[in-house]
DNA sequence: CTTTGCATTAACAAAATTGTTAAACACGAT
DNA sequence: ATCGTGTTTAACAATTTTGTTAATGCAAAG
């Protein structure tokens, strides 16, 4: 049972301080409050995980492959047409962030709090986004000179993509209180806010 | 001269800690840090601000007001038509956070951090951004009529214009290393960018 | 049953960070 | 000149947080 019982504390762990690295970041995080929160010793922590940098490691490592995944498996798709693989692509990507709504806020800030850390991984993303880049961009401009939609810079959409996504879940706090019943059903409001983000993105790149 | 001194001592110590509150946060800012780029002892900081504390919230209390601000000022605006004062307000918003880029995160992060703290806020904008949405809601659903351009709700419309314009500064320090040239030259991008947000929340509002 | 190896605990150590104090200082007003 | 007021410094105190260690437990293997 060592097996199993260090497989559970270890993992009790992860969990805690997933959570609270997640919500507080690594400076207002607390190896105590993790320890706490797991239900064992502080001691315990530093006897699993050595450091608070190597705890924070494990977790990191771990999304950043997830934040990097939700990008690519909305965008990697199989062969339908560009516009109905963009249609796609964008729920995808929403439905990925709402089941880590977390997620692009802590990637934002660890990044920013140190850069340098991030120079790996960054070549590793820089050659999945420039394939995915160059795919989609060609297909963008084969329909567009087809008529089927309007010639536009594949990033630029990306990033349109991404910003009305992430951002409903990133301020979701922020703007809860202010926003009165429209929020009010977190459900309704998100499944209106996917339609609402498919259509203003339909919008931009239906053919004129 | 100890009149004037004693303001430029201050007012260091206050633009070093707006630096260091804004990029690290409450929890990653040292006051000790603070006071070495402010060219203080850290004594001299605590002489002036008593405790970290209190000098976080001179500097929370600025940045909120700046943040509530931006918003109001861009779309409380004069009498053009609805679609034109929806157009200006767009890039109002993105110049206004053009010159503050850190301050959503800052904001967000904050809340997010301590959301008890804010009840106070939150009625004084409530109402504020209440009287914003009626009023260009009841705007919209008459160019609605009119066949200027299509129905939708004012608060969602908000919400797509405050992604697009905040998301690009927000996560600008996440997407420069893998867009490759198109980020190369900030300027040249966010111009690009303020023109495809306006042009995205056009598309999404004219007349079909 | 004893040895071996990991798990666990409690108490402790070290470091970092915030906050205080007492003494020196500058300088204008009386 | 000196008194008073606010400023500045250096040294120190307190607290918080991270990390360690030595002793103990416990369970499986020989």
């Amino acid at each position: 049972m060592s097996e199993q019982e260090k497989q559970t504390k270890e993992q009790l762990i992860l969990t805690a301080a997933e959570q609270e690295f997640l919500t507080k970041g690594y400076d207002g995080a607390r190896t105590t409050s993790i320890a706490k929160a797991a239900g064992v010793t502080h001691a315990m922590l530093h006897y699993y995980f050595r450091t608070k940098e190597q705890l924070f490691e494990r977790i990191v490592d771990d999304k950043f492959r997830l934040m990097a995944q939700s990008i690519l498996a909305a965008f990697g798709n199989p062969n339908q047409s560009i516009v109905e693989r963009i249609r796609g692509g964008i729920g995808l990507h929403f439905d990925y962030i709402a089941d880590n709504p977390q997620l692009p806020r802590f990637v934002i800030n660890e990044i920013i709090a140190r850069p340098e850390r991030y120079d790996i991984l960054y070549s590793r993303m820089r050659g999945i986004v420039d394939s995915i880049y160059a795919n989609l961009q060609r297909d963008i401009d084969l329909a567009a000179e087809r008529g089927e939609m309007v010639q536009i810079d594949a990033r630029m959409l990306f990033i349109s993509i991404m910003s009305l996504n992430i951002f409903t879940f990133v301020a979701y706090p922020f703007m809860e209180p202010i926003m009165g019943e429209l929020m009010a059903d977190r459900n309704a409001f998100l499944q209106a806010r996917r339609a609402e983000n498919i259509n203003t993105i339909m919008c931009r790149i239906k053919a004129k």
